[in-house]
DNA sequence: TGCACCGATTAACAAATGTCAATGCCGACC
DNA sequence: GGTCGGCATTGACATTTGTTAATCGGTGCA
């Protein structure tokens, strides 16, 4: 269910900016041998699964995908969310295999770059090379963030932090596309789905926020916060 | 409480080979203007905090340390654990700040590298660049791994798989030195000192594992996940 | 030897979180 | 408009985990 792929036109890509390729101009990335595709993908697309092998690195351009680990016994954790601007896939970098599950939470704009190219371009262009490693860094760092939600941080402190930090993307106190189900939150926070449930019903019941069909608005997240991290824990 | 460092014998230093420096010798790293000073510190002893100014790196000899970042209401996720081979505090070359504090956990030998110099140096040296990549993608699988056991385990499957994989670095069924605290156990899981230690008698009444002073000894590590793992969860 | 301290253990209880089951809600499709 | 299916909500209850406090046990030191 992928639209067919086209040849991107990379430089007027509202996001080039960000991208790993900043700088260099589609006759640059065609003479590199580097092809950029255009994907499309609607909500709840598999775009590679944990274990396959690896052969393309993706650019989010609009939407936004979900990164899944599943235990043998069926759980699941979801151990990122991507937005517009993100890169992954390139674990393939240095695995032959993905790490996770690539799901798309919505209708969802990507750039496919194949890997093996990309390990070519990244070798030849140190700002490619060092854009990559950067986005590994960040991986890290988030990553390591939510260790520390995970580990040291009960139920409403985390959904709290993480929904103000999903609307802090948008201007404060707009609403704002929300996507999750309560069982992605549930998957991504490490709670049961009825658990979620009832933290954002008592979160609406206190007017901390408020949702309508998939938009959610928090007009002062200081407020969210303050109520759910009544310890200090996310000063 | 540091011992006054020396310069240190890279070339004959045992762990030579894991080094980022592998294929260096040490007449080729002072060319390069990278002095590398050995460390020794005792346990207990703070390498550096978390918001410090990062000015060194250091690679783990002999010894353990945690990595921790502390919450502002006094609690504490230890991020990572640092065995013989590891390198730390890296992240200085990307942030100005450490993004955590090191703390020995035994008597540690360690070698301190500049960051600057390092800087210069992976610059130069592609190898040593590269090898600085590798332990960012490490680091980054490993956390992953770490999100999965916290977000998707109950407390005896984390136990039991990470006790199950610290002595993996050993022969199966020897006695590992193990030198946590429960309390520091708890830190890591994501758990209260006291279940740590109820769940540590419990496996101990099942003859799951045995304990004397520092020393672990978990006679089969197959059973202990396999009592633990109920669910096939570990699997 | 005896004391003081620190970590580990244990018990009793409280709170947080999960599970199961029933119901409600809403949109897709006929 | 009606029905079906998926997600969300809610309640009752079970289980897990945290908390508090008391005790134990070892270790270093006076």
């Amino acid at each position: 269910m992928t639209t067919h792929p086209r040849i991107s036109d990379c430089l007027h890509c509202a996001m080039r900016d960000r991208s790993i390729f900043a700088g260099l101009s589609l006759d640059d990335l065609r003479d590199l041998g580097m092809e950029v595709h255009d994907i499309s993908v609607p909500a709840t697309d598999m775009l590679y699964l944990e274990g396959d092998r690896a052969r393309y690195a993706y650019t989010l351009r609009e939407g936004a995908v979900k990164l899944v680990k599943t235990l043998a016994n069926g759980r699941a954790q979801i151990v990122r969310l991507l937005h517009h601007g993100d890169l992954f896939g390139f674990e393939g970098l240095r695995e032959t295999a993905y790490q996770h599950s690539a799901i798309a939470l919505t209708r969802t704009d990507l750039c496919r770059l194949d890997l093996v190219a990309l390990e070519a371009l990244s070798r030849r262009l140190p700002s490619v090379h060092d854009a990559i490693n950067q986005r590994w860094f960040n991986a890290l760092q988030q990553a390591e963030t939510r260790i520390v939600e995970l580990g040291a941080k009960n139920a409403d402190e985390r959904l709290a932090t993480f929904l103000s930090q999903w609307c802090s993307a948008y201007p404060a106190g707009d609403a704002v596309p929300f996507p999750l189900t309560r069982q992605e939150l549930g998957e991504f926070l490490g709670l049961s789905t009825e658990h979620v449930s009832r933290l954002m019903a008592e979160f609406k019941r206190r007017g901390l926020l408020t949702e309508r069909k998939n938009l959610l608005h928090i007009p002062d997240t200081r407020q969210l916060i303050l109520h759910a991290c009544a310890s200090g824990a996310c000063a």
